[in-house]
DNA sequence: CATGAATGAGGGTTCATTCAT
DNA sequence: GATGAATGAACCCTCATTCAT
């Protein structure tokens, strides 16, 4: 409970700053609380970060698998780009630290979480695969197709800010149109578009960055 | 002269673990220097990440302004993407250092060169509007449109290693026709493909990161 | 609470080797304390340093004004000597740091600590024209025998110990005689010698220095 | 030669901000030179120091003995009360440095250093003790007032400026008479003045301290 | 004479973390 | 739960000094 304003705060600052650039007393401070009280609730400034980008990558897996019951292949991928969209357009800190940060996880722990980005991209890969199988999908080349895709969409955090010029509905549609047009193919729209939920970690505030 | 060096081992190092996570005696430890010396050379951390960054824009936007001399705006843009796609994956570590990196910059050393990006994506904006005041273009919005060509071109950062599967020429053919068909514009061709020079920042090892 | 120890030493170390020369981890070894456990008490160095001399420039303000009740101008002049001579003899080592290091203070610090000691100052300026004033004192030149007669009492920090040849109150009212004389004033000596506090921040050891 | 400049930086700036503040690089850069080339001309920080404090203490001492060639005593301790004030009033940032840096002397340097002050005192309290013998003094405290005499003419240091309000030939005759005062002793004037000379080591630029 | 390059030591300060209270 | 006190390690940076050129 009291754990969501910390992640809050701690992705609010990883995201402004970076994790290594954010002292552990600044977080006490932005959430009200002496730096030794942080330790119990969170174990340490690793096993924060480790917190927010699990919760994350969970919830990314989670929302991906959730909106790939399409049985179309484009659909689904539709689907797919529409959550990728999405998630980070409602979760734009919160995707980014678990992005830029996992370099700052040691050890066994970025392994851990890099498995479960893997498994997150995976989803991406065997959608694409089923399309170029099925003959929809027309790529230079299938790799560079994908990681296009993810990358533009990845993007979104950069710029959207809830409540700014387009409704996500409009961005998640014209990022499918964009995604299906590298592919060369036909137009298609999910029969219903992701809405992804906002994570606990997201600020409120949005970030002044970039 | 050993500037180089120092730029090379600085880009490495903050490539991998971030800026801030970067100490000054590694970075010396690195070209075999000690901490003081470095000082010597360079003014001090800020000012090494601003050279860094500074060297890396201000080739960017020579690199862009010299690929532009087509008259066709879709043989423009092509032109543009090749050479962000090229310069990004010729400099794969110095380019993401002067994106991630920009925020551990303080006060005017950041406006400064916030300024200078600035100016090299109003070189992809404007290139944009030609195309599409001259009806060559037609996406579904203009600057989502931009935002997800240029970051899906920055993107090859994450994974293209000189040397590896596919040739760098090959890179740039094929992000041209992802950027057209997300345009969907007519394929189209620079005269020449431009080839981004090699900065002196960039390292010769490949990384470990990602 | 110990921030009377950290001031002694402090002190000590400043009076003997001058602030400059003195390292914050010395200080903290004086007092048994790591060094970064002395910015938990004191904020930093310079800070330490203005809380001395603050707390020196108050005492002798403080001290002076209630030393000079007297209604006579040359017992007002004998008290604020005997006072002046007294302190400075009490607390020898503090004395000559708020002296010698106001240097040592940035800026502001600086305007402020010397703004005191001009008030403290002015208190014997006053005195001394209201004795002129009266007819009382018949010095070659009042601004230079005010100046005279404080350094001189300040030099007492340079040899005068607690516990010497000499007690106090003697070196008290020969001080106020050679004051007098100086003025070519008749004898006087105030309704009662002023007996100046020990600072917290006076160290009880005896200097090596001079 | 250059030697004198070297020197007047190094007074000027030691007098100002105290020797263990004063960087080496700092003194080139006020001469003109690379902070390499001072060690051709003094041998090192500390040396420089002692060059500077020695010059000075040795003029002190021949200036004192030149002054007191006088018969009688009275005169002997007034030339050497104008010598001595007069010789601070000409080099008063030398004469601080000589007096506050002492403590920056190591070891046997400063033991040489303070026996040559030694030396200096010596004469005074010379004069004094034929004075007293010859019953023309009486001051309650021998001691004392051969310590309160000198230090109101090392006092001097603090706010005499060449060409301010009073001409040197005045502020010495005063002190003369505060001191005979002091002493009790009927006025006297040496034969002729004391006219100590400036030192190599002296600035020209007045001081902003105090 | 003069200098740029180089260095080990140390400067003040902040860090994440622990623990008794 | 919550905190002030405490610490060792590391931070960036500056120091006086040396030396080949």
């Amino acid at each position: 409970m009291q754990l969501g304003q910390i992640h809050r705060a701690a992705v609010s600052c990883f995201a402004r700053k970076g994790f290594a650039a954010t002292g552990i007393r600044e977080l006490g401070a932005a959430v009200g609380l002496n730096s030794a009280t942080l330790y119990h609730y969170v174990g340490g400034k690793q096993e924060l970060l480790l917190g927010v980008i699990r919760n994350c990558l969970d919830a990314m897996i989670d929302g991906a698998q959730d909106a790939i019951e399409d049985a179309d292949p484009a659909q689904r991928l539709a689907s797919l780009v529409a959550f990728h969209v999405g998630f980070t357009a409602t979760n734009p800190q919160t995707a980014r630290v678990a992005e830029y940060e996992m370099r700052s996880l040691s050890g066994e722990h970025r392994a851990a979480m890099q498995s479960l980005r893997d498994e997150y991209e995976q989803l991406f890969t065997d959608a694409l695969a089923d399309g170029e199988r099925a003959g929809l999908f027309h790529a230079p080349d299938a790799g560079m197709a994908r990681l296009a895709i993810m990358e533009m969409g990845t993007g979104v955090a950069h710029w959207y800010r809830p409540g700014g010029r387009l409704a996500l509905a409009q961005v998640q549609l014209n990022f499918i149109q964009m995604a299906l047009r590298i592919l060369a193919a036909e137009p298609a729209v999910p029969e219903e578009l992701p809405v992804p939920a906002r994570l606990d970690s997201e600020p409120n505030d949005p970030e002044g960055a970039r």
